[in-house]
DNA sequence: CTGTTAGCGCCTTCAT
DNA sequence: ATGAAGGCGCTAACAG
């Protein structure tokens, strides 16, 4: 006996008009009379009328939902951009589909599917780290669903992009590191063909070379960002005749599991060694020693990369162009790589509170800037 | 000039058969030509053929989705939980539509407006913290769609739900605390009309009675789950005539707040005011010092909550059964409470990592024993 | 085993 | 300003 719902047709009939005209008035056509369109709304109130979208978008061909494809959703990180994502889809009236590969390439492509049958009206998508081949998302590009990646980005699709200034916060953090006296400064990166490690490791070299240091090829251990390797890694790092006086990794994660094992192993941060990661994940701020990191604007990212979406669907296919906006990380000097202060202003370290300040974006119009890092 | 997509009409033509034997063909229908079958999914997978779900969820009322709704997306909780119902849904062919409330109640209901819009086979729910009418989800009831609960339930519906142990973890939390010399422990709590709230604070109470400490109004103290009270409210405990030697927070965020608040005002956490906290959130593992926390199986509430929803919508709903899972928290203990000991063996404090032993379920066939609790 | 038909709920010409 | 009719893609009777 399930009470089912109420369509047009009911409302039609039970105020003897015909469904076209229903329709019309719920869907602020203007070639309706005042007073129906009232008779219409106020019935549809009362009866909690609501409108089927399954069927409106099999006519429509607009579902007015939007697929958000992640690779993992074990970090803070993701979370944090779908909520930001979701906010401003739901400020235009969109609702939010999302799917999580769990660093698992078929698992991407599956949901790739999943979103096309379920026919959003767009998607957003950050890739696995396995992800080498981009058919399954060309496939929107062709048939005209817009497309915007973010923070892992596809380095071939020319589509619209949103990530964070992945080369020069690294440079900073590693910057960072030399100003404070390292010398040996290791990088725990991740998969090479993912673009983001790309830059991150491109931003350490720069670092390194500017401030005359050399690049030592030994230095750079590729994690999988697979937090179980570190315990070795970091143990390789130290058993190096000239051990490494300083550890970036490509992100928190990495970076807190490093900071475990060097304690572990009796090594004292920042002393001995200095730690700085990559994301300001939540739990980082009031970790021990505290995390240096790079701080993105990551409910921003979701934001940005849902505005820039909605905005792609109001115009022409042809018309859109590849735009990268870059928001920018911020250095954010904890005590894994400075000894604490004597005095030390109290800050809030949950999220909720944290005040980001000076974010500002910019904007490239095409990606060849970008590449050129 | 967007490819469009291939149509179950579009595969009839060019084999030169009708569509209803297409149809049949891809849905394992048992009354067709094997040879048929293969010449249809031979064609449908070369030219990429993807059902339109709309179409199919219009036809046969069933979308193949499932609406989550959180509270918030903040925590690293719900995202956890999120992950683990996703995955329980994809293995069974299901997709998720997801919602955040931002702890509003009104947009809650324009949420759950979304999932009946959107014509979900099912709902998960865990509810804001301003919510006290529940009219919007009696309305799935009503229309048999099943509706699980999760976490933050509902107290006056009759419906599956999965929850943590909240009394026992708190008793336990608690007795912990007494355990290792506490006299005067303040709870920080959450909204009262919460039912989790409500649990939490009875094992509080329970807790202090089993050992003869006598329960204190002054000591409990509303958060209203927002951080940026907490340091007035740690303040007022501290200015006490008595004051508190210990701190049992609703949830790790307080807890790590107050914590913080402490370090600030030069109390030693745990030797002149212990802390812990609740849900074992990310990063409270590595935070200084380490929380006691009670850690709360999320990523499995997720899975158990979905499967529990999969699983009623084989049958009638006259047959849905108010069934409500526990999920046993552990308490964990760390350094927020006792002082470090001179050997701590290495555990990996990243979540993908972490190992949690001992959980197991309980199950009960109504609400009555719990809300004797 | 296969084809025909009808219709899910809605929007959108095309009439009036 | 309103009504009638057609169809989005698909499935589920009903015939054969």
């Amino acid at each position: 006996m399930k009470g089912s719902s109420i369509t047009i047709v009911d409302i039609a009939k039970k105020l003897n008009i015909s469904k076209s005209t229903v329709s019309r008035a719920l869907t602020n056509n203007p070639n309706v009379n005042p007073e129906t369109r009232q008779k219409v709304l106020a019935l549809a109130d009362q009866l909690a009328y609501q409108p089927n979208m399954l069927s409106i978008g099999l006519r429509t061909n607009k579902t007015k939902t939007i697929g958000i494809v992640v690779p993992e959703l074990i970090s803070s990180f993701y979370p944090t951009v779908m909520a930001g994502a979701q906010e401003a889809a739901a400020q235009r009236g969109f609702s939010v589909l999302t799917a999580s590969c769990n660093e698992n390439y078929a698992t991407e492509v599956a949901n790739s599917k999943v979103m096309l049958a379920n026919c959003v009206d767009g998607v957003l998508v950050s890739i696995t780290k396995e992800t080498i081949n981009y058919d399954h998302w060309m496939t929107f590009y062709r048939r005209g669903i817009p497309i915007v990646f973010f923070d892992r980005v596809c380095g071939e699709m020319m589509v619209p992009k949103v990530v964070v200034s992945d080369y020069e916060s690294s440079f900073n953090a590693v910057a960072h590191l030399v100003a404070s006296g390292r010398k040996r400064i290791a990088h725990l990166t991740g998969p090479a063909q993912m673009l983001i490690m790309q830059k991150r490791l491109n931003g350490y070299r720069a670092a390194l070379n500017k401030h005359g240091l050399t690049y030592d090829e030994s230095l750079v251990i590729d994690t999988d960002l697979n937090v179980t390797n570190v315990k070795m890694q970091v143990k390789y790092l130290l058993e190096q005749k000239q051990p490494v006086d300083a550890i970036f990794a490509v992100n928190d994660a990495i970076a807190m599991e490093a900071v475990q094992v060097l304690k572990k192993m009796n090594k004292r941060v920042p002393e001995d060694i200095a730690v700085v990661g990559f994301g300001d994940h939540y739990g980082s701020g009031f970790a021990d020693p505290a995390l240096t990191t790079i701080a993105v604007p990551n409910r921003e990212m979701g934001k940005t990369a849902m505005s820039l979406l909605l905005s792609l669907m109001d115009k022409e296919p042809a018309s859109w162009k590849p735009i990268t906006r870059i928001l920018d990380g911020e250095l954010v000097v904890r005590q894994s790589t400075i000894k604490p202060e004597p005095m030390v202003s109290y800050v809030s370290s949950y999220p909720g509170v944290f005040q980001m300040n000076s974010l500002h974006n910019r904007e490239f119009s095409d990606d060849k800037k970008l590449k050129a890092i």
